[in-house]
DNA sequence: TCATTTTTAATTGTATACAATTGAATTATA
DNA sequence: TATAATTCAATTGTATACAATTAAAAATGA
């Protein structure tokens, strides 16, 4: 096939992860806004639901996201106490981010999610693996 | 498994769904500047090399965008006279993109991009097949 | 027909994303 | 150790995304 002819929506591989990504989010909506989250807050509080403890790079790293997306969400996260926000005494430059008691009464609350989420993607297990498995081998990859 | 412990990143899928297309998308940077475009620009112009002529809701219904998304960048494109936006003289509530003489050039200019791009996921053939049919079943289930 | 409903694009407001820059703190090195 | 280089979070500016609303136009139906 000439290369010209890829141009067409049908034959792109990213646009239909693109539209996935953004689709499924979507999903998320009706149940985290009963947590008050959004779904970048929501990956965020789970990197804390394992990690108590992290400072905004570490977390931008496991998150793929930069200060420029982390401080105003975790600005508003401490608005709605589920987080506090402090300098580490160590290195200054360092900021902490802790979750606070109110933060991990959320991930009760939020327990069911994934099983609701994984009902209406409607995958085999075979596929659900695959899936993973592709999708860690291009994150390995494109880094 | 009990759900609580589904509640961490390395057991979702679509976190690696975000991530990846977000992360592709960084990819078509250095090739999309070269042509003045952004990916959403990009995807753009890729439904109207094909369509030539398309109103801004069945555009949207293609792209998965809405009017807030599609207006202001469709004025950017018109700016950047790769497009024409006209009242359609039929029915006067819809308005009509039509491709231009400059935004018909970009398609030549862009002709290696997807192939760029397949290189650096490094993904089999089969791989390549599966992420799709996987992701299109996703987009058929989910709406 | 004529009021009601629906469709369409634009607008408004909120929340990401990210590149580039800044400034403070720390580390490396001559 | 004094200077240079690096690291880190915040800031600035641009570009999406999308929910909700608005206003105009078209379609519907009593």
């Amino acid at each position: 096939m000439d290369n010209i002819d890829l141009l067409t929506i049908e034959n792109q591989l990213c646009f239909p992860l693109y539209v996935c990504s953004k689709e499924i989010i979507k999903k998320y909506k009706p149940y985290l806004d009963k947590l008050g989250l959004t779904y970048t807050q929501y990956i965020t509080m789970m990197v804390l639901w394992e990690e108590k403890e992290i400072n905004v790079k570490s977390l931008g790293d496991k998150l793929y996201l930069d200060s420029g997306t982390l401080t105003p969400l975790l600005k508003k996260l401490e608005n709605k106490q589920y987080i506090k926000r402090n300098k580490s005494s160590k290195d200054e430059r360092k900021l902490i981010i802790s979750i606070t008691p109110k933060g991990e009464e959320l991930k009760i609350l939020a327990k069911d999610i994934p099983t609701s989420i994984g009902k209406c993607l409607n995958l085999t297990k075979k596929e659900s693996v695959d899936l993973y498995k592709i999708l860690y081998k291009i994150l390995n990859k494109i880094n």
